[in-house]
DNA sequence: ATGCCCCTATTCTATCATGGAATAGGTAAA
DNA sequence: TTTACCTATTCCATGATAGAATAGGGGCAT
């Protein structure tokens, strides 16, 4: 799995509750929900909410309705629901910086709201990145200077960055509950 | 243009010397040229040559081989030399993360193989981060808490780190100039 | 009332990107 | 001799993505 996927996300936000499309998409908008975190079209919720249910990850039923267009309600199936799991409780998350961005607060978002406890998530993604960031330092030691010497420089600067804002996120856990 | 595309570097490798495709992906695969910083699929580099050359910024004519498969070698027109020099002197290049490892180090390699200062483009790239950190910072002061700060603590956090990283370059540009 | 735009909710379409395999002749090792 | 790799490129199937299309209802201003 090397791009970076809605498609747990989305999952979540079925978890916390039943939705529809347009619903998703409003939650993608909210600022004070993962507005900043993710961009994405109108199109692109509705092709995963597609794929999500040909994987059998959630099954939808079509509301109808005479005062507004029908909508189609999904909520998460059993294997939906484990694989929700085997996300949130992911023991290796990426190290990579995009990720951490997107997935890693997305993690934690979902969580929050599913009251499951956030410290672990965070002290994972600590764990992950630490051992990156030691790979780096290694490989850096013996790498000859050139262009990959300045983008291993950058990663591991970048990493130490994500390190250091992690640690706050830890120093005050009680905030990170607080939040959303 | 939001997404990242190998496009200007592909012109920019060229402009170094005239390449079939099968050269420029051995450029994209060695560590010591632009190998850590992209990575690209074989059919991919075709794929671009084809847009490039659609887009009349290269033109390729066939070499005739009897030992060997025959090759299309490329070289800029007029058109192409103008988009690769305003990709290099750009004077607003992107602040996003991703943005600054990939198109700025590409610049930077680019440049230096053609013989152009690779001052200027380290202070243009600082000039636009610093200014996107700022925006930052102001955006922070007045944003209530919630998933957004967080991600936005974690970009400028980022920011920082990359101003700092450039800040090193620009302290020893002969080893920038040295690189390659 | 009339025209117009926005809201809800989703689908459609066309283009682009992507990875992986297919092709195909040559060469070097085992 | 088989195996496997090197050069060089194309093909194909799938997937992502943006943007428009659809469609009915409500509000607001002229």
């Amino acid at each position: 799995m090397s791009t970076l996927t809605p498609d747990e996300t989305i999952l979540g936000l079925i978890a916390i509750q039943t939705s529809h499309g347009y619903e998703l998409i409003e939650a993608f908008r909210d600022v004070s929900a993962l507005g900043e975190i993710w961009k994405m079209s109108t199109s692109q919720i509705y092709a995963v909410l597609k794929r999500l249910e040909r994987q059998g990850l959630i099954t939808g039923r079509i509301e109808e309705s005479e005062t507004a267009p029908n909508r189609t309600e999904y909520c998460l199936t059993a294997t939906g629901k484990r694989r929700l799991d085997d996300w949130l409780y992911d023991p290796q998350p990426s190290a990579s910086i995009r990720r951490v961005r997107v997935e890693f607060l997305s993690r934690l978002y979902i969580a929050r709201q599913l009251n499951i406890p956030t410290i672990p998530i965070v002290l994972r993604q600590r764990a992950t990145c630490e051992t990156e960031r030691d790979r780096l330092r290694d490989l850096l030691e013996h790498q000859p200077p050139g262009m990959g010497y300045l983008a291993h420089e950058l990663v591991l600067a970048q990493l130490e960055a994500v390190l250091r804002w992690i640690a706050r996120c830890e120093l005050v856990p009680k905030d990170i509950e607080d939040i959303t």
